[in-house]
DNA sequence: TAGTGGTCTAGACCACAAA
DNA sequence: TTGTGGTCTAGACCACTAA
């Protein structure tokens, strides 16, 4: 599981030290090098063996409190979090890893996928002229064979020209944008609200009309704050409950 | 609306000193004192006017702005974020919070103020045995007049005897928990989903049957992890949204 | 160019938990 | 008593924005 990460911090890449430290403690517990329970070291031991002040430490570590990831106890140590936190309220997580996280096998069906031109809407979502051509891709996703999710993805077609010729029902469509276009979505701002089912939607799920749904309506943004993405999603309300944990 | 909030820090005071510049800060916001798009004093500035060093400003700064209160824009300085930014998807936040937050005018009416025993499934989110006596009280929420929530809470009565002797309508349960019974909710692990209004709900949140209700279901624990109450929250889908960022 | 926030350092002392 | 995280200081230099 372990990739090609290197275990130091270089004072000649372009990302500030406690942000390569963040990534890489947080590569080190994603990999299941530190397990949920573990004592991560010392902050003077960390300060040692990455010759980095205590105060670059605290800062790479606050990032991972705040994911939820670690916590810190005075006098004993930071430790992984005992739970695996279920992050689906403060990181993005992609379908595939969201079921396979609740213990359910993911697949995907195609509905459409077409180029639009931006109405005014989504043209303010994604910060582009009215009328923009946008990439409109939707799909039917499943849990154990079973619909869960219509989703719709609106990309800025500029920035991935050949989108709409790729296979989206095998390969994660973040993945594919960092891959192929170099686009990485490093944040992004998402409402969640309770919608009743059109009869387009309904049918497509499989519920009745008028059903609950879980709506999530997100724009994701570069690490340079260029919207890239505007997703609708739209979950079975019986089906799908998102979690997390809030501090007091 | 300015209470007795002092405009300075102390070193005397038990809480530290990020903490106290941070509540201060907080005040000034949440009272109108700063408003949405305000420029903050600079870093500097607040280092002269409360006699401590950079980096406790920062601290300070860092709770408002992952509580997504204040954005900093680097070469310009800090501002008051455009009161979009709700933040209900991480810290635990108060209806009335909540309301003020998106400019509307919370108000609040009981329902019902009772003891009942605790079911299995109470009693095992509560972790005490079945039967065990607790308080509940609906309430009905209202924004602006109009009914926005319903909110019911089970709290274990040992740990707050005469809490169904208190008014609920105008004071915050949480801090009278605090106030009265010491009770800090310092945790809380909630889930989300959506769900059709049942005939109860849709009378009392003026919606039609099977209407789209955000339901929200959580539990709040006490620093020490002890459960202190169970919380059932029916928002109306029409009237109510969650927003936040996520991180990528 | 002046002022802002962004990053980083090398200390210091404190509170807390475990041995 | 030792080692942990919690708080705080007084600097430094950088990157960015606006005038």
């Amino acid at each position: 599981m372990r990739m090609d990460i290197a275990d130091r911090v270089s004072r000649q890449s372009k990302s500030p030290l406690y942000e390569q430290l963040y990534q890489l403690l947080r590569s080190r517990i994603s990999a299941g090098d530190l397990k949920p329970g573990d004592l991560l070291p010392s902050e003077t031991e960390l300060v040692e063996q990455y010759q980095v002040s205590r105060a670059t430490v605290r800062q790479a570590m606050d990032g991972l409190v705040s994911d939820g990831l670690i916590v810190r106890r005075q006098g004993q140590g930071t430790f992984v979090s005992p739970h695996n936190v279920d992050q689906g309220l403060v990181r993005i997580v992609s379908f595939t890893e969201d079921m396979q996280g609740r213990g359910l096998e993911p697949s995907t069906k195609l509905r459409s996928a077409e180029l639009i031109p931006a109405t005014e809407a989504l043209a303010s979502f994604l910060e582009v002229p009215i009328g923009e051509p946008l990439a409109r891709i939707e799909r039917l996703r499943l849990a154990d064979g079973e619909p869960m999710s219509v989703e719709m993805a609106y990309l800025v077609h500029r920035y991935c020209p050949k989108v709409l010729e790729e296979d989206y029902t095998s390969q994660s469509l973040r993945k594919m944008l960092e891959e192929k276009y170099g686009l990485r979505i490093s944040s992004a701002q998402q409402s969640i609200r309770a919608v009743s089912a059109t009869i387009e939607l309904a049918n497509a799920l499989s519920v009745q009309k008028s059903a609950a749904l879980l709506s999530i309506e997100r724009i994701s943004y570069t690490e340079f704050n260029v919207p890239i993405e505007y997703l609708l999603l739209y979950h079975r309300g019986d089906r799908y409950r998102l979690s997390g944990e809030l501090r007091g």
